[in-house]
DNA sequence: CTAATAAATTGAGTTATCTCAATTTATTCC
DNA sequence: GGAATAAATTGAGATAACTCAATTTATTAG
């Protein structure tokens, strides 16, 4: 159990309506008040650390998280990137808590850090939550499944083409976006070397697929972008 | 709901100390008697496709399936092997029942098939599957991500030593052992062509860390492979 | 604002792995 | 049980992607 250090009680929070956690009865919105807290990390650092345990369960408030496992001799792989008010990864919390995967802020962020013992509480007390845990949890395997082929069998304009398709559709849904990931971060989201991407993400303005200026990118032929992920 | 044609009842199974539903009370018993079949496989059969969606959840009773995902151009990939007394997959069960991986035996199979809305009311209406099931996803989710980092970086021989220590360790439970998939099924584990896992079959039986007969496998030197899954 | 440091790009050479084709070995079926 | 088919092995050549090093560009700190 944790001292409540927070800012904003859950009934007040002006999150409410977007949290995994909503029409909670009293007693169930005061448990969770007691028990969890809000904390600030600064770009870079690390939320959940591979190899050790955790007593909470992340939900960030705002900002940005890579959430990937750390392979040896500094080659990572990004898995997905976590976004404000998803569960950010699980500990395994009905086994010993320990986590397979780290986290890491990619810019500065606010999290929700919740009492794993409280969160098993109330999703074992309130059947209400069991489905959208499940579907969480199948979407990411799903998403995992759906990287395994794509990285190991297509070429590497096609996972260049897999990674800004991903931030797209699903993290910055829109053509236009600033990256708010490094370039070294987007080489580990699919999975292949800082120069060889440096290199594509070139030839693809070279194409005029993209519009690049340093941080700033504009998909500009998108169908393309789809094409080349499926053929590569 | 479909058709009882099965020959046993959960209440007779012989299967029923290992079956994940254990202790039902007598009233979920019946209803799963009621809505459960037991169905024959050939070697090679398909029980899940991928991009269809399924009624049923699977339970293996004998036998052995691959979970794959297909990619174009032939190009598979095996997940992982389901074994008896375990869930093969999960279709999207709280959302449209969609497959995302498929399943095909590797020898002749029996399977228990449980239908989803049945499924679903039993582990609902009884907190005490909620821990298990969430324990195997996390499971699933972990392994997804070991095999992610494994594949994408390292070498052919570190991928064909994780492949076979996987299958010492976690399928056959024994060094020695008559593999039950073909070896092209062993590239599609390791992720790469049937050529290059020959060769370095070849290779390991030259460098004694293997003995290799036809089917026949015997790991000789189990820490050889340890070392070359860690340094690869 | 400039120096120092870090991040990103570009080039050239190397290598791991794949592909295609030819054999060999194993399995199926009449 | 032997012919036909499929699976597995082996070899040689092609190539995609990596590594290392050199610049260039961007970011941070004094």
């Amino acid at each position: 159990m944790l001292n409540s250090n927070s800012k904003i009680k859950c009934g007040l929070c002006i999150h409410q309506h977007k949290c995994f956690f909503s029409n909670l009865s009293e007693e169930e919105r005061d448990l969770l008040n007691k028990n969890k807290t809000e904390v600030f990390y600064k770009a870079g650092e690390t939320i959940y650390k591979q190899g050790t345990s955790s007593n909470y369960l992340i939900f960030l408030l705002s900002g940005m998280a890579k959430v990937m496992i750390e392979g040896d001799h500094d080659k990572n792989l990004i898995l997905r990137l976590g976004k404000p008010f998803q569960i950010l990864d699980f500990p395994a919390i009905f086994d010993d808590n320990m986590l397979y995967r780290s986290s890491v802020t990619v810019m500065d962020s606010t999290a929700c850090l919740i009492d794993i013992d409280v969160f098993k509480s109330i999703i074992l007390s309130n059947k209400k939550y069991v489905p959208s845990l499940f579907s969480h949890l199948n979407q990411v395997q799903n998403h995992y499944s759906k990287r395994l082929i794509n990285l190991i069998y297509k070429n590497m304009e096609a996972r260049i083409a897999d990674a800004l398709l991903y931030l797209v559709n699903e993290i910055y849904y829109s053509r236009v976006f600033t990256l708010t990931i490094s370039r070294k971060d987007l080489a580990e989201l699919a999975g292949m070397s800082k120069e060889s991407t440096s290199r594509i993400l070139g030839q693809f303005k070279e194409q005029e697929i993209l519009h690049i200026k340093g941080k700033e990118i504009e998909v500009l032929n998108k169908k393309q972008l789809e094409y080349l992920s499926k053929v590569g």
